[in-house]
DNA sequence: CGAGATAGTTGCGCTATGCAACAGTATCTA
DNA sequence: TAGATACTGTTGCATAGCGCAACTATCTCG
């Protein structure tokens, strides 16, 4: 929907490049990890727009939309737990999903105080889509990579396994 | 600063795990590339944050602190090229390290319309302590993954460069 | 039953961004 | 040189995405 956007006479650069300028002094930039982690994020993001364009999701939303597909009837509290969100970020991110009308809340019958999430037909129908293009977007790059995709997706792995837990070193000792 | 923590009787997940929930099925997210990457990211946030705990940072503040801090009397605009922003974000960042004394704005001699951003004296050293502890947090990562960090780093240039031209195809054709 | 834990909710705040519209200033061109 | 045009920074408005504290039901367990 939408496709409101203007003319515009010049290019806007938002949403293009983040190529490296050229003769500008990137500094420690350059030899940190976490910077080269950063720029591929942003320009998997600006791509996964491009991708999914018209279809109103982003990653959190997708995200949530696979969840929910492949656990039917998961709690509230399980999406964000699984998704790094607060609780009140999965409710909102729940209550957008549902006013869309792709998901949908269901009492559960074991605990009074919860729901089950459930994906809607249309939410069903919605996601297959949404899936395609992103499937096809990341296979483009895995493409792109070569053989070296695989142990890229595994590195990552391995990373945010390594940060998630000096991240628990601290939250333990509570 | 700050610790103003309060004490918590039950963990709160955000700023913790994200570690994957064991019995759920995160269908396609386990196999997108793109899914490894903001897992990643995610993590590597968290773990940024705890580095730099006090120094009231964040990625995007500490990219601009550098960049500036080494290409002293860049312009606003050169600055938002450089971190992929529209000429606004530039502002308002430039405005908060401004407004916490760590970035000075500069007339320049060229041209009318726009300024020279530098580092302050507190800039540079509250530059350097951030640095330090960044550069500590981004090469216990390093050291975790041994010698396959230098190619990750490597790989995620390249997915970075890929996403990018990906971008690109479609805003050229303007 | 009553204390303590849990699930979800609400209200508030903050970062990070984009975009349109605008005001100076530069530039180029007829 | 006057105008049109482009470019720099600015302002106001809007959005996504989160966290946190406080609150309400509801469970659980001794």
């Amino acid at each position: 929907m939408s496709r409101t956007r203007s003319p515009k006479t010049v290019a806007e650069p938002p949403g293009g490049p983040l190529l490296p300028v050229p003769g500008l002094d990137y500094g420690v930039l350059d030899e940190l990890l976490g910077y080269a982690l950063r720029r591929a994020q942003i320009a998997l993001y600006v791509d996964f727009y491009r991708a999914t364009a018209g279809l109103d999701v982003s990653p959190p939303r997708f995200a949530a939309l696979v969840l929910v597909g492949r656990n039917p009837g998961m709690r509230q509290g399980l999406l964000a737990q699984a998704m790094g969100l607060h609780r009140s970020g999965a409710l909102r991110l729940t209550d957008w999903l549902t006013a869309r009308g792709w998901v949908e809340r269901q009492d559960d019958a074991e605990d009074a105080r919860s729901w089950g999430l459930f994906l809607t037909t249309a939410g069903k129908r919605k996601l297959a889509e949404i899936e395609r293009r992103v499937r096809a977007h990341d296979e483009r790059l895995m493409r792109g990579l070569g053989d070296r995709a695989a142990l890229l997706k595994l590195d990552l792995e391995r990373l945010a396994a390594m940060a998630a837990a000096n991240n628990n070193d601290d939250g333990d000792k509570r």
